[in-house]
This record gives structure tokens, sequence and C-alpha cells, in this order.
DNA sequence: GTTGGATTTGACCAACTGGTCAAACTCACG
DNA sequence: CGTGAGTTTGACCAGTTGGTCAAATCCAAC
């Protein structure tokens, strides 16, 4: 049985190794149609040796959110409230893209989540996403207040950012299908630079 | 055995029954998630003799899939290359979120597909869909060249769209969740009018 | 090197899953 | 009616899956 202690240098290795194969087979194939094997043989060890580690397939999966959440979220964390308002909302903007483009896993492995109704992330998300939410739009608010930005629904500016930028990670083979050779995120950047831009911009 | 002839009543009931269970099933849990059991009792039906209509979990899947390809491509197809051009988009925009708001099944069994990397549906992507793009592709060329619309990448200018208004779907959970008793679809309608006539009128 | 905990594994199990099949039942139609 | 095609199902099967366990092996510290 492992305890609590402080990890060896074998369980620091292997525990890495299995959340990062979690990750791979998770985000590919969703919960349920992961299998323990495949993450066992993913990581490279064996599938009683992986159950040594995490009691369950479902601590697996869990271990693996709580670990994610925090990175997923931090881009919004950076918005800055002091800094210039359009500024700050076209940096998020492509910092959300830059992580659709380096960690699609992880977007997929959300969505994959999320639109099978979430039955393992609800609670996370409506304490640390709902928070965090509800600080970032009172900001959006006082810059809208404040003739900033353009009068709009925060709420949904908020989601419209997550659906384009995500889209391109979570759609990726249809986007890339859809694109022949050419790379999406060439042009995407600069696409959701002129959107935002046009969208925020106060008319005055 | 099922003959090829002409259905009885009875074929026709169950048929739509299983497909219509079908919907229901993967669109929540995914091909792999989901279970013939869990098929047949939802259109009480009983496994064997879901099985005497569809030869297989796979067949359900795939005649599910291309009886509700067309129906979700139709609002792309009604984009008409006569029409105004701005109010075209919008209109599209409008029938689009529509669909998530009515359909949100189709909407979350595309997805969980696409997600996964659309192991059974890539075929008919590349074609249809392709195509189908292609075309109004075109279109958007060409309105953006007389000037009609700003000038915009118009792949991605689709993306656009269909990330936006999907997410209300796909995402519904956590839209919800964040939204609490307000219901996302009163906003939306307005947000995207306003979203995609500020980036699409002609700065002039 | 010995030793005791940490790590690894082959063999195994019960539950589940997609699918089969022969037998039973139902129904439209002459 | 009766009859044959159409429909339904209980029992069953083989493969897969998450998880267990006792025994074997490894490894760090003395």
């Amino acid at each position: 049985m492992l305890k609590d202690r402080t990890p060896t240098r074998i369980q620091k290795k292997n525990r890495a190794a299995i959340l990062e194969a979690a990750l791979e087979v998770f985000s590919a194939h969703g919960f349920r149609g992961a299998t323990v094997d495949q993450i066992a043989s993913q990581a490279g060890l064996s599938k009683p040796n992986l159950l040594y580690y995490f009691p369950s397939k479902e601590a697996m999966f869990t271990a693996l959110l709580s670990e994610l959440l925090d990175t997923w979220l931090d881009p919004m964390r950076e918005i800055d409230a002091d800094g210039d308002p359009l500024e700050e909302i076209l940096a998020y903007v492509q910092r959300k893209l830059q992580m659709s483009r380096d960690y699609p896993r992880e977007s997929r492995l959300f969505a994959n989540e999320i639109v099978q109704g979430a039955p393992r992330m609800l609670d996370a998300l409506s304490t640390d996403l709902r928070d965090l939410l509800t600080e970032k739009e009172a900001v959006l608010n006082n810059w809208m207040a404040a003739g900033k930005i353009n009068q709009t629904h925060p709420k949904h500016l908020m989601f419209s950012i997550w659906a384009l930028t995500q889209h391109y990670a979570d759609f990726d083979v249809q986007v890339r299908m859809l694109m022949g050779s050419e790379d999406p995120f060439d042009a995407a950047p600069e696409f959701l630079e002129t959107f935002y831009r046009r969208m925020l911009t106060p008319s005055s």
C-alpha cells in the first residue's frame, strides 16, 4: 500500500508517467472509452502496477483533472483589472489560443467531460471556475461602465472567448480536414485579434 | 432477418424509436460509453430485438449519423448568394443558434465524435461538409471582394460561427451552471447579432 | 551483505458488453 | 380460421474490463 509520506524517487517518476499516459488516453477516448490497460501500456507499466499508484481508474481521472484545472484557468487569472481594458482582453484571447495550440489534449479532456455533462467535474467547476468568472465579470462590468470597451453581456463575452479558442483544439480533426495543408494556427491569432478589436473598441 | 423491401408499420415505428433512443444515449455518453442495453431500455425494446433491426451497435450509430448530418448542414445550405450579404450571415448565425437550442443532443452527438477524432464520421465530413464549405467560402469571398462585408478569413469566419453557436449546446452544463437561473438563450441571439454585425459591417 | 519496506507482476475473478440462436409468439391476409 | 412471414425473447457465449492478491523482486539504509 502507498503511504502518504514524502514520495520516493520512483513514486514521483511513476506517478508522473501515469498521469501523462492518462492524459493521452483519456483525452483521446473520454473516461468511459479509456481502458486501464491502455493507460498502463502507454505509461510502460503493468496494470496491477498502475493500480498500486492509483486505487482506481476514477482516481487517476480525478487526480489528472485537479492537477490540470489550475493551469487551465491561469490565462483568465492573469487578466489585470489595472491594465488597458482592450489590450487585456485581446491578450487573454491570445493566451487562450496558445493553450489550444500547445495543450490540445488538456482542452479535449475537459471538452469530453463537459459535453457528457461533466459528471466528475461539476463540483470543481462550480467552485473554482464560478468564483473566477464572477471576479472577472466585475472587472469587465467596470470597464464597460467606464466606457473603456463596448457595452456587452460579460458572461457571453467570456463564453465566446472560450468557444472560439478551444474550438481549434477540440475540433482539431475537423478544422484541419477543412483547411488542408494550411495550419489553422497561422491565421487564427490575427483573425481573433480583429474579431475582438472590432467587437470591443468603443463606438464613441 | 430483415428484408430490404418497403418497411412494415412495425418496422417504421421501431426503427424510429431505436434511432430516437440511440440519439439520447449516444449524445450523452459517446459511442464507446453507450451500451446496447441502455439504448434498448430507452427504446422500450429487448436487446435482441434491437439487434433484429440493426445488425450492430456500430450500424445504429452510422445510421443515426447519416440521418442527421443532412439536417445538421441545412442552415448553411440556406445561405443565399443572391441575398443581402450581412443579413444572410446574421440569419445563418441565428439559425445555427436555434439548432443548438432545439437540437442540443444532435450537437453533442457530433461534438463527442469529433473531439475523439471523428473515427466514424471523417469520411462523411470530408465529402459533404467539405464540399458545402468550399461552395459557401466562394460566396463569402465574392461578398468581400465586392466590399459588401469586411475582409476576413472566410474559413475562420465559418469556424467562429460553428464554435460560438454550438458552444451553447455542447457545453450546456457549464454554461447553465455559470448563468444560474438565467436562460443562456435569452441573451445569446442579441449578443451574437451584435458580435457579427460589428465584425462584418464594412468600415467604409 | 542483510534486512525490511517499496515495488512489480502473473494469475485470477466477477461484472459487463456486444452479439447469437432456436424457440415462441404475433399479425396481416387469403 | 389457418398459415407463413414478420417479430420478440430467454438463455447463452466469448471477449473485455476494472480490480484483487499472494508471491516475487528490487532497493536504500544500516
